[in-house]
DNA sequence: TTCTAATTCAAACGATTGTTTTATACGAAC
DNA sequence: GTTCGTATAAAACAATCGTTTGAATTAGAA
């Protein structure tokens, strides 16, 4: 049985990086809650900081995959001037729905805490893994974005990319903060439904001031 | 003299947050980067935790209470149906300010990615002096936000107000993220600039799909 | 079975954590 | 000068941190 207890260490340092961040989950309490010995960290993956960058490359390389997938057929569809919601849908549904997972066995946490955790993380950890996942689809959407709304100057453009990933990135992680807005008559626990509002509302801001074309 | 010792930590408990994270950040390094005795934390706040609420509640307050004075402003000039891009620009300029000051002795730290640390810290400590802050607050704006968009049903109102404080949270914090995004092209380090780019996209963003009125 | 490599375990390493204690220095009121 | 409350200082507290060690255990191939 190869790495079952890489796996449980993987989940379990999800979980209480989600709950207390990076350096406020200790290895103790990692080991204890994925039920195997302390010593087994730094066996399997050497140190905290290469547990930490497993943690989310783990997450990130699957989430990408499927976004430049979805992707490509926006683009194959309408390569000279894709569709912006189909862009827009495949940057965000991927990440919204591996965010909104219901915890289970094998996913013990909502993802969206843990994504803002190490999205936040200053810390060289965090930041490399983080780049390196991220770097390449990024400007890969950009550029389709680029193509889509070919009238929007290129610094505009780039501002409001960092306006929707802002949107997005909120999105994934404040599923309180949003039903404590509304008094609890809101709540976002659905990526489809958070799709939904947030595709309009991200279409119509990338577009804004550009004549119809 | 009195509290200069409190002052000092108080900045330099910014900074190491902003670098390291609540938890990341020792009250030892704290009371070094201050040049104060350590005992001088837990003389002066107490504990550690009373420390971090302090921070925030001492940056926090006069944000809110700019944010809410220049709501009023809106407010009057327009009671029934106020100007939705003042409503905006009363959300967003004071604390994007704040994030943007340059550091300075009496505030070294670029504040934006201390904000960014506590918003997402789930740690009891943070949570409670936020949501003490952040409340009422949230609640005139999105008031203010229902008045000058009536049609807008209340569900996607959230939505979008949620949406807008994505993009506002992110864009204080994201300094670099946005500048690593247009290779070096765009920099956003001005506050005005910034809300520049965003009154734009925020407003046809939360009008999108609303019939004119 | 026997050998070998992989894995788990309890225990300890030194370093660092937040907090407390004890003693010392300062400054104004009497 | 004495006294009192405030503030700083050095030192130590127990607890926990990430990491390492060396022995015990397991599993599979020869």
């Amino acid at each position: 049985m190869q790495s079952e207890t890489k796996t449980r260490l993987l989940d379990a340092t999800e979980l209480l990086i989600a709950q207390h961040g990076p350096s406020g989950a200790s290895l103790r309490s990692i080991a204890d809650t994925a039920g195997v010995n302390l010593a087994a960290v730094n066996y399997h993956f050497g140190s905290k900081e290469a547990l930490i960058h497993a943690v989310f490359a783990r997450r990130l390389a699957p989430v990408n995959e499927r976004r430049l997938a979805m992707l490509d057929k926006v683009l194959a569809a309408n390569p000279k001037k894709p569709d912006l919601r189909g862009i827009l849908r495949a940057l965000i549904l991927p990440i919204l729905e591996t965010a909104f997972l219901p915890p289970s066995k094998s996913n013990p946490v909502q993802l969206g805490s843990l994504m803002m955790r190490l999205y936040t993380e200053p810390a060289k950890v965090v930041e490399r893994g983080f780049n390196e996942q991220m770097a390449s689809t990024a400007n890969r959407f950009v550029e389709a974005i680029h193509k889509a709304l070919p009238r929007l100057d290129p610094k505009t453009l780039y501002w409001r990319a960092h306006f929707c990933v802002g949107c997005m990135v909120h999105t994934m992680h404040g599923c309180n903060i949003l039903s404590a807005l509304s008094n609890g008559s809101v709540i976002s626990d659905n990526a489809e439904k958070a799709l939904e509002q947030m595709i309009p509302f991200l279409e119509a801001g990338l577009r804004a001031g550009v004549t119809h074309e």
